[in-house]
DNA sequence: CGTTCTAGTTTGAGCGCTCATTCTAAGTTA
DNA sequence: TAACTTAGAATGAGCGCTCAAACTAGAACG
């Protein structure tokens, strides 16, 4: 309930410190967990004091909140560019490629794992999660549709639906795949997840 | 460095013991995760002392790198039993839905998800995910070759594990999906999943 | 049969430590 | 001076883990 709005004078300084506290806050996340990261580590990283945090921050639970929507926020602004496009279909099997390298990229993917366990337990966490999820494969399908149209195909609700939710989980999975096979073949998923996207609009 | 052998009398009991306090174990990092949990907050839910679960577990680390080994064991005795069927491929399309309910249900689920999030930073936890997976994706390759060379498709280790690798993703993905998407329809899931597999195997 | 001995089982207080959070007081700026 | 910024010690709670003592039950003995 402490009032967000830090200062009269200066806000533009405020608003480094708090990045600063969110970008260490971030990195501890990723290494140790939302649990494993102590305030005292996170004020190490960014040699500041662990008392000082708390003039940003209420408490722990908000920056891992602040730092779940600054990831989430960036995962819209990506999705949000791939529907404007001359050839929708064209540019959506380009995108994979881009798509799969983001997801497998090693900085990223390991913070949204954690947040998605986080989420699965932390309500709060969830709702944000969620939220972005839900304008994530809005877009999703809006982009789906077009490529269905142009291909000449149906476009049912229930069928784009359908696409965005298996799409979705394909790309979902390979946060897990990271973690689970150590040493993935980039270029051949990426063909593997082409030709499915492909079969799935042209079928 | 303590030795596994705890009684040389009664080893019944103690192997009930074990899994007393490894059934508690796995309800509470479920519930908040592996570092949330407390040995007094398992101690509270499995009706003993914190103190005599060390006579069974060697630290904390040890409980979880049991309930990891015992869950994925369990992930692998199922996907075992896929490859002995009559008419592969369709026993395959079978198996997709009860594949995809058990992602979806909850009670396993979260857990997985727990687990990867710790393997991304525990390398314990994480070389147990991957010989787990290695077994598991190599079972799933037999699998699709012989339901490739059955529906009288080429089958060269490259299509196959390309193959392995995308649906992999898939059902890996519901984890997530689970957590990310409030209310999927569990169904019309299904029926994506069963006409992606299909295109895979088909074409 | 009852008693003592013995060895495994179980407890719970408590150790040293770290946690999230608060608070005081000193430093900085305007 | 007055307001803002920062540091870091202090707080009480809870952590993983240890350990000495209490309990239990069956074997050995008289």
């Amino acid at each position: 309930m402490t009032d967000e709005a830090i200062s009269s004078s200066d806000c533009s300084r405020a608003e480094a410190r708090r990045n600063q506290i969110l970008e260490a806050a971030e990195a501890c996340f990723r290494e140790y967990g939302f649990h494993g990261a102590s305030i005292s580590r996170i004020s190490k990283s960014c040699g500041m004091s662990a008392g000082h945090i708390y003039h940003y921050f209420e408490n722990k639970e908000a920056i891992i909140a602040a730092i779940v929507a600054n990831d989430l926020d960036r995962l819209l602004a990506m999705s949000a560019e791939m529907r404007n496009a001359d050839n929708v279909l064209d540019a959506l099997i380009d995108r994979v490629a881009e798509g799969v390298v983001e997801q497998l990229e090693s900085r990223g993917a390991g913070l949204k794992l954690e947040i998605a366990a986080e989420a699965a337990r932390n309500p709060t966490v969830a709702e944000i999660v969620r939220g972005a999820d839900r304008r994530c494969t809005a877009s999703l399908a809006e982009t789906f549709r077009l490529a269905r149209l142009a291909a000449g195909k149906s476009a049912t609700p229930e069928e784009i639906a359908r696409m965005v939710e298996v799409i979705a989980a394909m790309f979902d999975g390979l946060l897990l795949r990271r973690v689970r096979q150590a040493d993935i073949d980039t270029r051949e998923l990426i063909v593997g997840f082409q030709s499915v996207i492909r079969c799935l609009i042209t079928s």
